[in-house]
DNA sequence: GACTGTTATCGTCATAGTGACGAGAATGGA
DNA sequence: TCCATTCTCGTCACTATGACGATAACAGTC
């Protein structure tokens, strides 16, 4: 059986909330094509590697880190025929939602790595569209899951859970009835019993990510209209 | 630069409400490996063809239609070292919701082609595992998108709205309460102002799909436990 | 130490959405 | 005519929600 030959790589979509704002990691491109401009960060899938292994592995890569933490999961292919000049190259994104590092970011294969904010991006190849694609799909997320506390490091306040959701969505709930969701939604957070000290205002009180996989209530972001666009 | 080859088909999660139940696509494989068992329809990707048209290929060549109808979006991409055992090969999966087509199927490629109902089969390849992220993911969006009309007829009835609901879902919502919802959710059905005749009962209004990407409020399905499985 | 600003946390209240269910409407068949 | 069936509309108690007031518990300043 004779069949096209692919290329298939990963790419991925880092987000984080730093400063109040909703951040991606893109790299700056060292070769050809589209040298120079700054792109998705991402590789080719190894002759024995699994899709999400290679995911894995570029993901420490770029982050400098064996163990970032956060959250990982697929995104979506794409494989238009003339997407890559190179060649006939599919490739399979995948989004990670992470707390924001410290660290330091040494991409192996790339001149430059650097957070961005979230906004006007005009990337490589056809990231900008699997950056609108991976942003909408943390927007959803955050309605039905716990996947917020996947940007938080492993304890944090409610209040910095709710930064995150006004990072991301753009909008800000209201911090009294973001209190009680978040604490009464089962699984979301558990308490550690800490609380927060040498900050201006009260203490607050310190949480854990709990162990549900779906937010029952949904935390809901305002619909702006009826007809939205729709999800995946 | 060299890289490693890859081959690369788009597989096809085909669904349908057949007789009360929720049926999938399937084909006896004609050729080696796993001559003879059971697979989701799928093919290779052309050579000069995007991943999406390669999906409506198969879907119109295993339907025998060439507009089909219905609903067909890109569900996720399975690329294990071993999954096939010719060599490499990654594969994009799509999910199809068609309306029970009373039209034959004529596979080209396959020795032969049935609806089965979605149980507990054992098919060839992973196609276990994209069939069941396939339903689920079905089981999911008719919760949050109006994609339940996409089972059904240009014209149909609430009734038989519902009973999509309930094949895909496996329990039956109150007709009374579904009934208030689904006409009142914007955009959902719109009436035609024709009735069923002939029927048994109380003939019933007839409605079309509307127009909304989004089903607000949304038709949740009992959630049977506080952590049901996460979605994609 | 009292005061002030700031943030966290708890309560209240009107309103909308929901599940459970009753009841009438409109047909075909016995 | 009566009855079974199905569609359609209402009712009602309960819950979730958004909007907002009020209090708690700190850090800093005078």
């Amino acid at each position: 059986m004779s069949y096209p030959v692919f290329a298939v790589t990963v790419d991925l979509v880092v987000l984080t909330v730093r400063e109040g704002g909703l951040h991606v990691l893109l790299v700056r491109r060292g070769c050809e094509p589209y040298l120079g401009q700054w792109a998705l960060p991402g590789g080719f899938v190894h002759a024995d590697e699994d899709l999400a292994a290679a995911a894995r592995r570029e993901l420490a890569e770029e982050t400098g880190l064996a163990e970032p933490g956060g959250h990982l999961e697929q995104l979506a292919s794409y494989g238009a025929p003339a997407r890559d000049p190179r060649g006939r190259v599919v490739t399979v994104a995948y989004l990670a939602l992470l707390p924001d590092l410290p660290a330091p970011m040494a991409g192996t294969d790339a001149a430059a790595a650097a957070w961005q904010p979230v906004g006007r991006q005009s990337l490589a190849f056809d990231h900008d569209r699997i950056l609108a694609d991976g942003v909408e799909r943390a927007r959803s997320k955050l309605e039905y899951t716990p996947l917020a506390t996947a940007f938080c490091p492993p304890e944090f306040t409610i209040a910095a859970l709710r930064t995150v959701y006004e990072a991301v969505w753009g909008e800000a709930p209201d911090p009294r009835n973001f209190h009680r969701k978040a604490t009464s939604a089962p699984g979301f957070v558990e308490p550690t019993g800490r609380s927060t000290e040498g900050e201006p205002g009260r203490p607050a009180k310190l949480y854990r990510r709990g162990d549900a996989a779906l937010l029952n209530p949904p935390i809901l972001r305002r619909r702006l209209d009826v007809d939205a666009a729709a999800p995946t």
